[in-house]
DNA sequence: CTGCCATTGTTAAAAAATTCACTATGCATC
DNA sequence: GATGCATAGTGAATTTTTTAACAATGGCAG
């Protein structure tokens, strides 16, 4: 019988089960109804016993000798991740990437409505995107209090995420995900994510520079 | 005295490196000359030992009793990932991401040079953005040979994803940076980075869930 | 109802990554 | 030139994560 474990969750076990989320989101449109983990881990390209340890962090979801119903898996996951309500989010940031994000359909299908979007540009104030208006960053901490705001998307350049930050806090914000390439401080109660897209860049640099070198030896 | 080492380089160390990068280059521009691995590791949010330990697969960078000089570690690293050079890249799907990395020259600045771009749209084919005109994908492999690109960034929709990564290989391409939240199969050779937004959102909700659900206990 | 098969859940082993603790060494001071 | 101090480099210990192996069990066939 399981029971509720108080073990520490790791980072990697959470962005995995995000995976497995879209992937078991492309089974069910095809009309697959279940999936052993051995197959799973194929098409997410991690080991079967990897999937079966992450979801055995938040109960028994599988049927032995069956292996997992689809629809019954992922509704599980996103329960467990905490996806099955939606969230406000503001944005500050009115940059490209802000932009982006702010016109990108698929934060709202996954529960993640952007309520407010902020810029300290002048230019920008007033500007309406996505059905939002673009509001002054100074307004921003009663905003999010009156919105009941829980995550912030910080899109400024990196010397103004520190700012944009704090603005945040004072509004009460819990978390935030952090576009701007450059590390914020925050106290330990805030959760920080850092979306650092360079960070992927130089890594493929670097992997392909190595494959090089290696070929010559 | 060190000597090289074909020790595996962990994945998190090259991420890692990329923040004392950015860090270095912020103390830089602030004229900070010299720099302790303490003191660079509570800017970056590690430990000490990591950064002194990460540094070591690739060489001795530091003066013991007085630290690193910023500038020559900062291009020692830079060295180090091979990122002393530029990289020609190309994007494939021009959508609202692909249209904000397209504008955005935090890539450019880092040495990585988008040189074409691609879409299967035929109302987008023949449109300009940020000096360069979007062709139509049929046409990327021989592109991508005739100008001796390497790195290929996927921003289509996650279905066209794999498509998207197929006509790449053809076209000779050694890396990918997959902005479509799927996964893609390439053989061994191709190195694939995954920039997974959405995921670092339910990383967000679920550490704010989990703090409550603690709070409460 | 019994027994077999497939596949999960789980424990143990292995591997990898991180942190600690200490050694080595460059610089500044006297 | 010797001494002390600060801090890098490094090997060992610890912790964390991943993988492997296996025991448990649900479903199905007969």
């Amino acid at each position: 019988m399981h029971q509720l474990k108080f073990e520490r969750i790791p980072r990697a076990t959470i962005s995995r089960l995000a995976v497995y989320v879209q992937e078991l989101e492309v089974m069910e449109q095809q009309g697959i109804k279940v999936i052993s983990s051995e197959k799973l881990a194929q098409l997410c390209g991690v080991n079967p016993s990897q999937i079966r340890k992450d979801l055995a962090y938040f109960g028994e979801f599988g049927v032995r000798g069956v292996g997992y119903y689809v629809h019954e898996l992922r509704e599980a996951i996103r329960q467990s991740l905490g996806l099955d309500r939606t969230w406000n989010v503001v944005l500050v940031g009115v940059g490209n990437l802000g932009r982006a994000l702010l016109r990108h359909n698929l934060l709202r299908k996954r529960g993640f409505v952007i309520v407010a979007a902020f810029d300290c540009d002048p230019f920008k104030i007033g500007e309406e995107i996505a059905g939002l208006e673009v509001n002054c960053t100074s307004k921003l901490p009663k905003s999010t209090r009156d919105m009941n705001v829980e995550i912030g998307i910080i899109t400024t350049p990196p010397e103004r995420a520190q700012r944009a930050a704090n603005y945040l806090m004072e509004g009460g914000i819990k978390g935030i995900v952090n576009f701007a390439p450059s590390r914020i401080s925050t106290p330990e109660n805030i959760s920080v994510e850092y979306v650092d897209f360079i960070n992927h860049m130089f890594s493929v640099a670097f992997n392909i520079t190595q494959k090089q070198i290696r070929g010559l030896l």
